[in-house]
This record gives structure tokens, sequence and C-alpha cells, in this order.
RNA sequence: CGGGGUGUAGCGCAGUCCGGUUAGCGCAUCUGGUUUGGGACCAGAGGGUCGCAGGUUCGAAUCCCGCCACCCCGACCA
């Protein structure tokens, strides 16, 4: 166990902080509300970012990059857009420093004031409808499907690691197109490539559904949104992706000539998915002795530590180790050799099961002697000695093993912690006892949903696209309802 | 923005109530040595504007006043 760590089941919350710490993932920057991402947590980053630049690109996305700064002007176009951002945008009015006559230090140039201030994008909608005005003029235009990788700025009062900073990085797509079909297929599109990814290389199963009118980005006529379920019964919302109607076409006044001669505005999708998703990482898959990264998310797949007691056994077993680092590196495996001298390898495995390494070879004199290595994996722990010569074979499947492991035991975890539930009583006790995915009835209304918020905390985290049609009554109102919606406490 | 808490070495803390030698401990760091199959040990060394600014006093980490920062819990959000 790791005695550095607080325990999970004791403070979930602070076992997070300590976990995103510990290993050495990301760090609270002197600006409050904002992190610095060291390199462990953002070589993550950089593996999410590949795979999932790889998927748009395989449905046509093409990525391009936008301006960090928004003239204040184009917030007030989209009505419900300005409402939803307004609270939390960082505004730049000046453009110059000077020397402080009466200090040391240097002060806003009073004089450099900007005529129209710019705001800190907070999301790009708005700029990017500006441009894509210039650039669509027939149908010929059309689609345009762009994406970009970004960081946004919100101001947020409180703040957590990862899963809500005052700026973040993240990939926006934003998408025009010349009929509603093709916008809202798009956005179906988005969301399955998201609900994919988190599944196939995150091991995190999720649920994919509508956002309730109240969830609703503040400009759009539907989000769907991906919901996954964390240790502790939380919800997460990890990847939205919006179907923008015209809004954004109207407020841009974004036109074009379809194939019969005919003016009309475009339709919009866009989708996006953050940093927020290490959080998630971390928090659906770890435990007491640390992070438990999927295979295909780790920086460092296989970790080989020397285990010897001078310098002559130390060269021998050095040779093997980087002979076998090789061989598994020409498989396409991401190999660290960790021969440090300052630390006793029983630190060095403690360490790595911190960082959730997920294979683990150990070489003493023991394995020179006949050949063989302690291998252990980190999902479940479990160590075994196997001969050198097999390790080439073995690790490639052992590594997809643990993804699959991963994954399976997340789905358990989320289908043990889903529960069908018709009694108001059951609800509350369910909510606030046990955590976990509600689906219940809901009689479709904002009141209501705010009033069970309100009562229990408890929020819709989307109306699954998979929820039958079923004639019920409303957990709360006992009003008629057609389906059920997931209810839980949510990130 | 409300409620609570904390600021002392890179990190974690003691000392503050009740002012008084040179501000201390653990971890980490550096040097040397012994070690190395689950977070090693011994010896030595370096490292501090005690959050900031005033005040009281012969004397302030300690008392008084003001300010600042951070953390936790609530209202808002990916």
């Amino acid at each position: 166990m790791a005695k550095f760590l607080t325990n999970r089941d004791d403070n979930y919350a602070q076992w997070y902080n300590d976990l995103v710490i510990k290993a050495d993932m990301a760090e609270n920057s002197v600006v409050r509300g904002c992190m610095v991402i060291k390199p462990y947590g953002y070589a993550i980053w950089e593996k999410i970012q590949a795979e999932l630049d790889k998927m748009f690109k395989a449905t046509g996305h093409v990525n391009a990059y936008f301006p960090l700064f928004i003239p204040k002007s184009f917030f007030s176009k989209e009505a419900k857009h300005v409402e939803g951002f307004a609270k939390e945008c960082a505004v730049v009015t000046h453009y110059r420093l000077k020397k402080d006559e009466k200090g040391e230090g240097v002060i806003v140039d009073p004089e450099a004031k900007l005529e129209e201030e710019l705001v800190v994008r907070p999301t790009s909608e708005t700029i990017i409808w500006n441009s894509y005005k210039n650039w669509i003029h027939s149908y010929r235009d059309l689609p345009i499907l762009i994406n970009q990788w970004a960081n946004v700025v919100r101001w947020e009062m409180r703040t957590r690691l990862f899963l809500r900073t005052a700026e973040f990085l993240w990939q926006e797509g934003h998408t025009a197109h010349a009929t509603r079909e093709e916008a809202v297929e798009e956005t179906e599109r988005m969301i399955n490539v998201y609900a994919e990814f988190a599944e196939k290389f995150m091991a995190l199963p999720v649920v994919r559904g509508y956002k309730s009118e109240n969830e609703r980005f503040a400009g759009a006529i539907d989000t769907y949104a991906i919901e996954a379920l964390m240790q502790d019964g939380k919800a997460l919302q990890a990847g939205t992706s919006h179907f923008l109607g015209q809004n954004f076409a109207k407020a841009f006044d974004v036109q074009f000539t379809d194939k019969t001669g005919k003016l009309d505005y475009v339709w919009a999708t866009s989708w996006g998915l953050s940093t927020r998703m290490i959080g998630a990482l971390i928090m659906a898959h770890s435990d007491n002795h640390g992070l438990v990264l999927p295979p295909k998310l780790a920086p460092i797949q296989v970790v080989i530590i020397p285990i010897y007691k001078n310098r002559n056994e130390a060269e021998d077993i050095s040779k093997v180790a980087l002979r076998l680092k090789d061989g598994l590196e020409k498989k396409g495996i991401s190999v660290k050799y960790d021969d440090r001298d300052n630390n006793k390898p029983g630190w060095k495995f403690a360490d790595y099961e911190l960082k959730g390494v997920p294979v683990r070879i150990a070489i003493g004199p023991r394995d020179l002697e006949n050949n063989t290595v302690e291998i252990a994996r980190r999902d479940t722990l479990i160590k075994e000695t196997i001969p050198q010569a097999s390790i080439y074979d073995h690790v490639p499947g052992l590594l997809e093993d643990i993804q699959n492991n991963i994954f399976n035991k997340a789905s358990e975890f989320l289908k043990q912690n889903t529960y069908r539930v018709d009694k108001w009583e059951e609800f509350v006790d369910i909510i606030e006892n046990r955590g976990g995915f509600v689906m219940a009835h809901w009689d479709g209304t904002t009141e209501t949903e705010e009033k069970i918020k309100n009562e229990t905390k408890a929020t819709i985290g989307c109306i699954p696209f998979d929820s039958p049609r079923e004639d019920g009554k409303c957990i709360y109102t006992g009003k008629p309802s057609k389906r059920r919606v997931l209810f839980a406490r949510s990130y």
C-alpha cells in the first residue's frame, strides 16, 4: 500500500488530489486557478491528442487555428451564448505596460487602452463563424469540417486539477453544413467518435445521450454527451457534441446559395473534449497504490528494474535488460529501463505503481542464472516469473489483456451501480448513500429538474439514446413520462 | 461571494496560548562508506527576509493593527 497516498475509501477527493501531485502529473501554478501540467501528465494528453486527431482525420476533418482573443462585440450576437459565458470571461483591456514612476515595478499604461476590449476565448464559435461568413457563399463551399487544438479560459471560482481549471486545453470542432440532416448526422458521428475513443483507448465505458434543455450548451439546439461513472459514484461528462442549428449562422449572417439558387442559412455543429479527460482517467481506474493507466494511453508501458548487489552484477543485468528493452521497442512498446542507483528496487516498484505503469519487469541475479524475469501487472498486481525468451510474445498480449481487464472492471462497476428506480425515497437513498447512475422517469420540465437538483444535488446527466420508450410516472411529480433519464451527482 | 482553516528550509510539520541563548524535527538534497528480490543504513554537510507591512517592547516567529496568499466546505460550470 502506498503510504504516502490518502486512502481512497477514507477521502476520495483528497486521494485524487494526492494522486495527481504524487504521480507527478500536474501542480497548482502561482496563477490562481491555473495548473502546470507536468511532463508525465502532458504525455498522457499527447497520447489522447494523437489518437483523437487520427479519428478526426479519418472522419474527414482538418485542423486549423483561430485567435485566442475575441472582440467583445461578437459575444452579444447570439443571446443565449452570451448568457452562458458572460459570467466567466477574462477580458483584455490594455496592450502596454510601463515603468511605474512612483515605484520599482510596472503598471498598466492607462494611455494604452484598447478601442474594443478583447475577450479571452471561453470557446470559439463566435470568432470562427465570423470567419466562416467570408468562406461560405455556395453549397459548393460546404461542408466545412474544421477542428482546432487550443487552450480556453473560463474564470472558475473553485478549481481542481484537471477537473476544473481557469485555463484548460481541449479540441473544439466547428463544422458548417448545407442541410439540417447533415449537421445532425455530424453531431451524432462525433459523439460516437468520443464514445469509441473513451471505451477503446481510455478503457472507460460511457453512456451516450441527449442533454436536457437546462444542461445544454449555450446557443445549441441539441447537445449530446457521453457520461462516465467515477469510482465514488459521481458522474463525469467526458465529451459533448452540439447541434447548433442555424443560430450562429443567423447571428453572423452566414448564408449560402443552394443548388436551386435559393439563399439559406448554414447549419452548424461544434464538439469538444478537454484535459478533463485525464481527471476521468484517474478517477475511473486508479486504486490505493496509485494510478492505473490503460496501456494504450500510458506514457511508459513497460518499466524494467534491475536488482543487483554489486557493480559486476549490475553490468551483467544491464546487458540483459537493454537487450529486452530493444526487443520490446521493436514491437512498438514504450519501455523505460530504470538503472538509477540512488533508489532501491522496492522504492522503484512502489513509484511505478504510483505512476500506473502497466507492466513491470524485474531482473535480478536469480533471473540471470535461470534466464528468467519477474513480470508484474499493475491492474491486478499479480507477479509471475517467465523465461526471458518468451517476453516478446508475452508482453504484447499482456498489455492487451490489461487494457481489456481495466475496461471490463469499469464496465462491471458501471453495471453494478446503475439503478432503475421508481420510488422517490429510493431515489434519494441511492443518491445520498450509494451514488451511481439512477435511471428514473422524469416529466420533462426544467422546473422539476431544478427541484430535484435542489433537494438531492442530482442532475440529469443525459437522456440515454438507448433508453427505451416506456410509459411511467415522473419520480418527483408523478406526471406521465415516456422514458427514463439518467440522474447522478456530477463533477 | 458566504463559512471554516492554514501561512516557519524544496516538501510535511513543531515552536505562537505564557515574548528572552545560535529557530528545531522528519523527508528530500549534497559528500563518503556499507547496501540493493517490496519505499535501506551509518557518518558528515548545505539550506530560513518565520506570508507582507506597520506598531508595542531593552528584546517579537510569539503580543496588537492592517493587508495578502493558499486550502477545505457551500452558491456557478467542461
